[in-house]
DNA sequence: ATTATCTATAGATCTATAGATAATGC
DNA sequence: ATTATCTATAGATCTATAGATAATGC
């Protein structure tokens, strides 16, 4: 019944089914969200996935990086997503509304509130800096969907994303209030953002109605 | 030149006019805010602070003091205004722009963005306990004249003070991201909140004509 | 005498590595 | 042979206290 090769756990087989990497990074994202980064040791990191401290870094070169895995692992499919959206001949409006609501949806999933790992003040360390990069990206694309959806430019169009992309990294702090995060909040975080980016009524429904079947 | 009693300081007297206890406070509220709680140690405080570390002691029993000294300091003057509201005999849609107004202020004062303390995992501990009641306390204020400006009641009465409180608190992550925190914006917010309360405009005006010139 | 500060340090905790061990794979 | 795990630990860091010191106040 032993998972592979290498020496067995001490602690015995895992009953998740999870890789020893999946644990740690699972042990760590319920860390990190509940205690924060840096009340967290790779001790108690260890402990929580039932394995000895230094086993860790069969896996990892230190703290930091599975939180940067943690990271990437939540930004990247939005990333991926926007690049879909990018390349595809659907009108502005309905690409956008599409990529809030993925993100809303995203950010309400799993079993962790894993955005609010964005919230952490550690994240200013430079060695996150792949994250910041990737995030950036993701924000180009929500602007570029701003501007190709409404007829903003300059400082209205900045303004303008900003307000679109904090609606949706809201949810981060609904959540964890555990207010206002119930079924159909992708889709009027959707449609508002659509209103934001300077359209009437009348085009944010056929936005919505092109976009929400698929 | 000396401020007071007790051995001077290694270091010579500080220029900034603080107080030794003011300035640890100080040091610290710069240092979780954009370092994190658990990532920053006794000893970075006293440095920045520029004591040693031992001093720190003569004034808290340990770091978990300063940051709920930071805390309570951020969140009882709202509180004390909420209850100066409380007792006041303006129409209670008044009140609730007025206190709404108040807190984006607030959170929007002061060097560092000490609202973002608010966002710390740690908090979970329980010795920030106090400062949860005292939270606790505030947000029943925005209820009692959420529902005294309009008439909502159970569920949607819970539903929107969340949203009232969410929308204030707002200003944390925006102040953060340096963006729509100009001028006007705890205006903005007051007349958001009062609709969400379930007035309509002329209501919302009318509030707002009260309240602001005071 | 009182106070605020300092230096020094014990003990706890944490990180990261070295090296041993117990499995599987060839 | 390779791999995943373990135990053990060195060295860094951190917290909290003991006790000395250098001012002012009486």
């Amino acid at each position: 019944m032993a998972r592979g090769r290498g020496r067995p756990r001490a602690s015995g087989e895992p009953a998740s089914g999870l890789s020893t990497e999946q644990e740690i990074r699972a042990a760590a994202a319920r860390l990190f969200c509940t205690q924060g980064y840096g009340s967290t040791s790779t001790y108690k990191i260890a402990k929580e996935a039932r394995i000895s401290q230094a086993t860790m870094y069969h896996y990892f070169a230190g703290k930091h990086e599975i939180l940067l895995a943690l990271l990437l692992d939540t930004v990247r499919p939005s990333v991926a997503y926007a690049g879909e959206l990018a390349a595809s001949s659907e009108p502005a409006a309905a690409r956008l509304w599409r990529l809030c609501a993925f993100d809303v949806r995203l950010l309400l999933s799993g079993e962790e509130n894993l955005g609010s790992l964005y919230l952490l003040p550690e994240l200013g360390d430079e060695r996150f800096a792949p994250f910041h990069a990737e995030r950036q990206r993701l924000f180009e694309t929500y602007r570029d969907l701003v501007a190709a959806a409404g007829d903003l430019a300059g400082a209205d169009l900045a303004a303008a994303t900003n307000l679109v992309f904090g609606l949706v990294e809201s949810v981060i702090l609904r959540r964890r209030a555990d207010t206002g995060v119930g079924p159909g909040i992708d889709t009027r975080i959707a449609d508002a953002a659509l209103r934001i980016a300077g359209l009437d009524e009348a085009a944010v429904g056929l936005a919505r109605a092109v976009a929400q079947p698929l």
